[in-house]
DNA sequence: CCAAAATGATAGTTATACTATTAATTCTGT
DNA sequence: ACAGAATTAATAGTATAACTATCATTTTGG
């Protein structure tokens, strides 16, 4: 799979960039240098001044390759749902029972990223947290309807058309897939959220990752026809 | 209850304001008119300057009362939490089937607002819209450590805390009722959201509201021992 | 190796998020 | 009703963020 990944590109939309990170070494550190500083600091307190800074580089130059730094996290989140979406390809290649699939989808979803694969130069357990903590602020805003005309939001909606099409296959008259999925999604990077920092909105159960349990329980019954 | 409302005054931690909003004729103008303006601009383009403009004061008093506009924000969520708290007790006392209390508790999560009860200064229907597109912001940050610490949280906790008393009620083993009730929470929001948006991530029926029925829906079979 | 493209260095603009000071107004208790 | 206290208004000022513009320098591809 690393082999694969350092091959394939995963698809943005050009909308949210004004020139391709990928295309050269100070866009590739651009991105690098962006996941630790947003981990470290926050997005909130993330400025280009300060990426510029970490990457020995300027502002100017940063503001080459994107717009304002809503649009760089877009292409951090966007990139992330690729990325699943591309391991859940992987992890059910082969897989016949739908009932299997599913089940692999929602541990993919709501399971904590540990691992890091080192041919890309993103780390993917620092994106993880910047998804859990920062995505919901690309599109809880004014600029929504704008950014999802120019497309930028297909990573995210084809991620949720491909599960919900796993809930079809096994239910086919439940009437709620698409909402199931992005409820399994968000509420996934809530309760990750929450167990580190209000606890008291989840519940612990030693010896288990309780969020992926929940959910896959909370998946199943609700496709069940009874 | 109207009539109730405006003798009973919901309970917000102090920590979230500097000079109680309650306590003067400027405080609650600047709760009325910030209602007002983050739901037509957005939060993100909110600031004190413009508020100050509404109300035809000045930045500095504002000040007096918020310490910046994250904490005025909690302020209306909180205040809106607090309110639903209160109108989840009036809709459930004399019930006394747990069933009938989880499906009124869960209704109320996940309807749309429509009431705007003219006896407070504060609009409800939209602070509801704002909390939708809002209200994770005041602890998706690096402050929410402090900030739950110094309780500012509790009127969601409260909340949260009581339906899941009502899930355990019904079925004493389910082990995830905090998850189970914040996923609603959270998730209603989320899918209001989406339903206006980003409509793919949802699933709309003709005739029925559909983010109700799927959450009614998704309670129920969960907390099914079966 | 030369031209074009990319990047760096620097400066400047506007707006935000505050803090400080003093004057004017309003409230409160006797 | 009035003095003193508290609140609010008016104004000014600082630091930083979020850009835009210009020109010099470096890198790269044919």
């Amino acid at each position: 799979m690393n082999t694969l990944l350092q091959n394939i590109s995963l698809s943005i939309s050009e909308k949210v960039y004004l020139k391709n990170p990928e295309s050269s070494k100070l866009g590739q550190s651009i991105i690098m240098e962006s996941v630790n500083l947003i981990d470290e600091i926050g997005f909130e307190n993330f400025t280009f001044k300060k990426l510029s800074i970490e990457i020995k580089s300027t502002e100017a130059s940063i503001y080459r390759y994107f717009e304002n730094k809503y649009k760089l996290l877009a292409y951090l989140i966007f990139w992330y749902y690729a990325w699943i979406e591309y391991r859940l390809l992987f992890r059910i290649t082969n897989i016949d029972d739908p009932n299997e699939k599913l089940k692999r989808a929602v541990i993919l979803l709501s399971e904590e990223v540990e691992e890091d694969s080192t041919h890309t130069h993103i780390n993917e357990i620092k994106l993880s947290r910047i998804v859990i903590t920062e995505s919901s602020k690309i599109y809880l805003n004014k600029n929504v309807d704008k950014d999802n005309s120019d497309g930028i939001f297909k990573p995210y909606k084809d991620l949720t058309q491909r599960i919900s099409d796993i809930v079809l296959e096994i239910n086919p008259t439940y009437k709620y897939p698409h909402m199931l999925v992005s409820t399994v999604i968000e509420g996934a990077h809530h309760q990750r959220f929450f167990s580190k920092h209000l606890p008291r909105l989840t519940d612990t159960i030693d010896g288990e990752d309780s969020i992926v349990s929940f959910y896959l329980e909370l998946v199943n019954k609700s496709i069940q026809p009874c």
